[in-house]
DNA sequence: GGGCATTTACTTGTTGCAAACAAGTAATAT
DNA sequence: ATATTACTTGTTTGCAACAAGTAAATGCCC
């Protein structure tokens, strides 16, 4: 029986099948949490508005926390991915600048996954959900990147020597937050945040650069 | 009939009632806030531990978003109250390195009543709950305080005149908030979120002390 | 390669629990 | 004594969580 049409096309394996329902109900969990916030999306609307029933979404994520920590690192590490692309081969003072460019172009894009994984973040901040780990653990890798781009820069003569790096790579990662608070604070994005972003950069160049003034 | 003796001590204005009422539920969401978290906090849970019925909370604050506001303006009233009594009549540098360490004491007092702010604070972050205006406002005035001290250094002579007030504002509070975020996620503090203040500081006294070197 | 057992993907049925509101009772005010 | 305000209790609705079912894909022996 070679003769069996219709069906051997739309045969998929297992694999496939999770991953595309994964990826619609990730999909379909972002355009909610950007539209309703995290208290409003629940697991049904996820399952049913991915095209699958009610139940999918409590069924492969377990619940609520499950769906939003697979979120948080499927934007995550595409994330993370992207930032250190931008950022190469680069370090000290011009990989921070091209890490807070980068940053300012994300948030620029606006996209819905951004958007949605940093509400995530922000409301992770209570007390013990499995998510809070998830994401200091996102926050210390990043904190990492920084401290390693300063501690490069120094050895490689492009940063002043007697920094505290740690200290600097903290205040850094501060800022990025709060900057990304006033975002998704006030939504009318453009000018303003592009300036927060070019004060940042100042700051880190008056913190790093060789010919500064420290007494 | 004035022989209503044991009636007689325990009768309340109505005013009082409610207050009474209020203080307790507030105290009682606190708590609750800062061990499980919103999500985990049941409006039936606020209502029975402050020694009330299943429904006060509710028939009280209407729904979980009303609580919330609740309690944001009344921490969030007090506290700009106690940060501008630490400010005084200062104004310029000295106002807004002041205002860093009365941020910093606030913190590490770690009073469940500021932690449950900012875990409020930075909920309210999706879209459209009554609450993100409140807070929007809450951020607002607190930037404006800030560009004012700036504005009155500048005409008292002890801040350079060539600096952008607005953007030197909004990166001021963008670090708050960073810093607060920090805070919130690791919860071992002290010397770490101590540092993160100093840093804020020495930035803001680059940033604005006049024997700077612009070049 | 074809048919049967196993495993994996997904759906539907059910329970429990909290939010929201309605209708009641108790306390204070006029 | 009546009206108003504070609070409680009853009821509905809706979602999360889990259990038990069906459908699709895979492994296996021939």
């Amino acid at each position: 029986m070679f003769a069996v049409s219709a069906e051997e096309t739309l045969r998929r394996t297992q694999a496939e099948r999770t991953a595309q329902s994964d990826a619609l109900m990730l999909q379909s969990a972002i355009r909610l949490i950007v539209a309703r916030g995290t208290a409003g999306t629940h697991l049904k609307d996820v399952g049913e508005s991915a095209g699958y029933s009610r139940g999918l979404a409590s069924y492969r994520f377990g619940n609520k926390a499950g769906l939003f920590t697979f979120i948080v690192h499927s934007v995550g590490d595409d994330w993370l991915r992207e930032l250190s692309a931008a950022v190469r081969e680069k370090n000290g003072l011009p990989a921070i600048l091209a890490a807070t460019d980068a940053h300012y172009r994300f948030v620029v894009e606006a996209a819905d996954r951004i958007r949605a994984f940093y509400i995530l973040w922000f409301d992770s901040i209570g007390p013990d959900t499995g998510l809070k780990n998830v994401i200091a653990n996102v926050h210390q890798r990043r904190r990492a990147d920084v401290e390693a781009w300063i501690r490069a820069g120094i050895t490689s003569g492009n940063v002043r020597s007697d920094v505290d790096v740690r200290s600097i790579a903290e205040q850094f990662c501060a800022s990025i937050i709060g900057i990304v608070y006033q975002w998704l604070l006030i939504s009318r994005v453009e000018k303003h945040i592009f300036e927060l972003h070019e004060g940042l950069k100042r700051q880190m160049i008056s913190a790093l650069a060789l010919n500064s003034n420290k007494s």
